[in-house]
DNA sequence: ACTATTTCCTGGATGC
DNA sequence: TGCATCCAGGAAATAG
């Protein structure tokens, strides 16, 4: 499931890729996303645009788009199971294929959704912002601020994107098991000392897994279709009942918020 | 203003 | 082997 360093890596394939190359036509299937713009809106923007670059922001890859009627952004979002793709024209169209981009280069770029809960939005060039705070570029204090007050679980905090964008199932439960807290605990209730634990575990968990092309747990490929390597580096996510790495405590499974959530018992307090 | 719950969607895993 | 059921989860919508 693609959150931000899997996104990241993503843009970055995508910009090394495509940026500079001219969109010469777009087809969008039938029975494609829900879109947020409509589908003759995003192929007359597409159509005949320059990428001028791509970005990740938050969850969300933005393609700077230089057009003649006006500068725009088309903003992609891959939901669980997206993926955006530069291939070969000649390659079979994957089943589930949503929209293809014909580039000047004679490649074509793909997007792929079976679960569609992805959305495609075009912008005028500027006006896309993240939702909430970049949690590798926020400060402490604001990011101590972010969680004054609330009583929901830190867990479901972590996930809610207006406070941080970027951070979904994966990355909240290594964060917490990084810093030693429980997912139930109020977010409201953790001490200054955790917070200043919990920031730099974030960070680091987020960098490393860039580093490592994300991590590949169901769907995740990157622009070049291949499989990240941080999932083998989890310490929560994924092993329910496995030892701690850290204490020998079997990891516990709890579902918060709807979402499953891994953790130790002896080491998260 | 917050918080919690439900809904969307398909493929893979599981159970009988 | 086949069929039904469950589960995964980001975020918008809905309910409290």
């Amino acid at each position: 499931m693609p959150e931000l360093p899997e996104v990241e890596t993503i843009a970055r394939g995508l910009q090394r890729q495509v940026a500079g190359d001219v969109i010469e036509s777009v087809w969008i299937g039938a029975k494609p996303e829900p879109l947020k713009s409509s589908a003759r809106e995003i192929a007359r923007t597409l159509d005949g645009a320059r990428i001028a670059q791509v970005r990740r922001v938050g969850k969300h890859m933005v393609f700077d788009l230089e057009r003649k009627n006006g500068n725009a952004q088309w903003i992609v979002h891959l939901g669980m199971t997206g993926r955006m793709l530069v291939i070969d024209p000649g390659a079979e169209i994957a089943k589930h294929t949503h929209l293809i981009a014909t580039l000047r280069s004679g490649r074509e770029l793909r997007f792929v959704d079976p679960r569609r809960f992805g959305r495609l939005e075009v912008r005028r060039a500027d006006e896309f912002q993240a939702p909430g705070q970049e949690p590798l570029d926020v400060g402490f204090e604001i990011f101590a601020r972010l969680f004054r007050g609330r009583k929901t679980p830190i867990k479901s905090a972590l996930l809610n994107q207006k406070l941080l964008a970027g951070i979904g199932n994966i990355y909240a439960d290594e964060s917490l098991f990084r810093a030693g807290i429980r997912p139930r605990r109020r977010a409201a209730s953790l001490t200054r000392a955790e917070l200043q634990r919990l920031y730099p575990a974030i960070q680091q968990v987020l960098n490393e897994a860039i580093a490592s092309g994300g991590s590949s747990v169901s769907d995740y490929v990157n622009a070049e279709g291949t499989e990240g390597l941080f999932q083998i580096q989890h310490r929560a996510y994924g092993r329910e009942g496995e030892p701690c790495l850290t204490c020998g405590s079997p990891i516990k499974r709890t579902v918060i918020a709807g979402r499953s959530s891994h953790w130790c018992p002896n080491c998260q307090k």
